[in-house]
DNA sequence: CACGGGAGTGCAAACGATTGCACCTGATCG
DNA sequence: CGATCAGGTGCAATCGTTTGCACTCCCGTG
């Protein structure tokens, strides 16, 4: 038996009388092997209890079939489900995920992403933080690389269409008489924050509406300290970055007496489950994000077959209309309690 | 130049005039070469833009520095924190993690631990769905295994302490003179969801409580569900298999009318962020999940230094007291517009 | 009966790194 | 001045697979 721990092709050859050669031909289906050898290579690997060295085979074989990811955030669902349909996408043509998480943090992400790359055929950049050199650095590693939500040159490109967004939840708002909105913003690095800020402003201005903008975030926490600037604004509607943000707030606004949507109308980007379990349910902008990561792997396996690069795809939201908000509130705010 | 596509040890050795093995003992910092001829190769491979093939040299060296991961859910932030504290330790020792989200089915994870382990080192499954006989084969797998909320012989085991959670639940239930529970259970395949019970149903024996439990689910359409069997009971308190099933209940009993915790306590496992800014805010117990993975890294370094399992590692948990418990409603459920 | 050819098998060279061992060169010592 | 030694360096084996090529049969054919 063999004693090295594992059990090699070399021990069922030897178990099966014949050669390392034949054993891998048998076990891999080659026809070039007689029947009957198969059949006994079979058996006798199996009764060893043979597995194959993956690793090793990958390595003989060129490429790792693994494509590394990274996310600023893997505890928000918008990630967790690109990832889902980027991996069952991956997985369907015999390819795993190695998944790193940035925390948000560019620098953390340039790490991350070197990391990866030493063991991933393919690179898949979702709503990356990078600086602009730090993109560069990335797209300069020896394996191609696909960008979730950013545009770059040299690399494949899925994305959100956040154009016709912004113009979706405007003409959503206007709909409702509201002609003051305040925008929420994400993290300072965030390509999409940026993007959604540019149609944003845009947009208002092709409808006549004023647009305020503050710094926001990523999370809950971020929404709940907006409040009292949300609070002072003079604006009738807020839209947030994420429904993270957008609960936050919605919960500060409820602790400070603020009533949505009669005061105020709260509506947002992403519309995870939570949006619609929120008090009151949150206005919301619904993308297909399982869609976002299958796409990702379709221009990869394309690319990773000596394709070109396709051009960006865009994938256009759906507003979906919820209890946050409503008619714009005529005059001053009504008094509150904060 | 290397025009094999990558750089190579071998095209560095002819670049700097020298052998591959002086190049490899230079740069992996071998006190066996020159000072001079180190300076040189490293400016050489600098040059040259090399970077060590990390699949080739693990493949070499033995064992991949590499641990898979299962979890039933990526949505859920319980996990996505696990797998941050799990990450992080792993990573400080030289490590990285493969994720694989079993979608909450025993058979997918199954299938996944058995690629995992195809490519990993080392296996963390956490809050393994698998049925004793798929964990069996998962543990007769050649690496280690961790599972995390989940006891089992012959691996290492990270915990909460349900029977202490379930007491504190209890406890802060009975103080408030709720002396009939309801238990919303969480999948039928979980562990954990099997403790709680176990432990709920002892802990109210001794504390005089009338525990009723229906089957629940994961997340927040479970929760949103079970409403209107809930409102049926006769309990004066709920307890949720977690947060998300928390909040798709609250969502349910506000729009059909029922006050929390007026009517109605709620209360659920975690402690997520969106606990704390639900409506109203969920009594939760927190637990230190992102320890929850160090730990089971802690575990398995140790193992793989040869060393034996050390006894199984229970987390206690902490009850954050919120809006959503309150004084049990004395007599019948105020009529409801349900 | 010699020969061509096809089917089945095994040898050995890769893949890109690490590392034990042998080798070479000066310097040091007896 | 020759042997010894140590500090540097390179050769070659190795990890577990896959696969091109050479080889051996054996059968059918001219």
């Amino acid at each position: 038996m063999a004693e090295h721990g594992r059990v090699r092709l070399i021990d069922v050859a030897r178990a099966a009388n014949t050669s390392v050669s034949t054993v891998s031909r048998a076990l891999n289906g080659s026809d070039l092997i007689s029947p009957q050898v198969v059949a006994h290579v079979r058996a006798v690997a199996d009764k060893l209890g043979y597995r194959a060295d993956r690793r090793a085979q990958e390595f003989k074989l060129g490429r790792p079939r693994t494509v590394g990811v990274t996310v600023p955030d893997l505890a928000n669902p918008f990630f967790s489900e690109v990832l889902k349909g980027l991996g069952a996408a991956a997985r369907a043509d015999g390819h795993r995920l190695l998944i790193g998480e940035s925390g948000e943090d560019p620098a953390e992400e340039l790490r991350l992403v070197e990391e990866l790359a030493d063991h991933s055929g393919a690179l898949v950049l979702c709503s990356s933080r990078l600086s602009r050199g730090g993109l560069d650095k990335a797209l300069a590693l020896p394996v191609p690389v696909v960008c979730i939500n950013r545009t770059v040159k040299n690399a494949g490109v899925v994305a959100i269409d956040y154009r016709a967004a912004s113009r979706l939840l405007l003409e959503h708002l206007t709909g409702l008489n509201h002609r003051r909105v305040l925008y929420v913003g994400g993290p300072a690095s965030s390509w999409s924050d940026a993007e959604r800020r540019r149609t944003l402003r845009r947009t208002a201005r092709s409808l006549d509406v004023t647009l305020d903008e503050i710094d926001g975030g990523w999370s809950g926490h971020h929404g709940y300290e907006a409040g009292p600037t949300v609070l002072r604004s003079r604006a009738t509607a807020v839209i947030t970055f994420n429904d993270l943000v957008g609960v936050g707030l919605l919960s500060w606004l409820h602790d400070n007496g603020v009533e949505v949507p009669a005061e105020l109308s709260v509506t947002s980007y992403d519309d995870i489950p939570i949006a619609a379990y929120s008090r009151p349910p949150l206005t919301s902008l619904r993308n297909e994000r399982a869609r976002l990561g299958e796409l990702a792997w379709k221009q990869l396996a394309g690319r990773l077959e000596g394709q070109d690069w396709p051009r960006p795809e865009l994938l256009t939201p759906e507003l979906v209309v919820r209890a946050s908000t409503g008619p714009a509130r005529r005059g001053v705010r009504i008094r509150t309690r904060g």
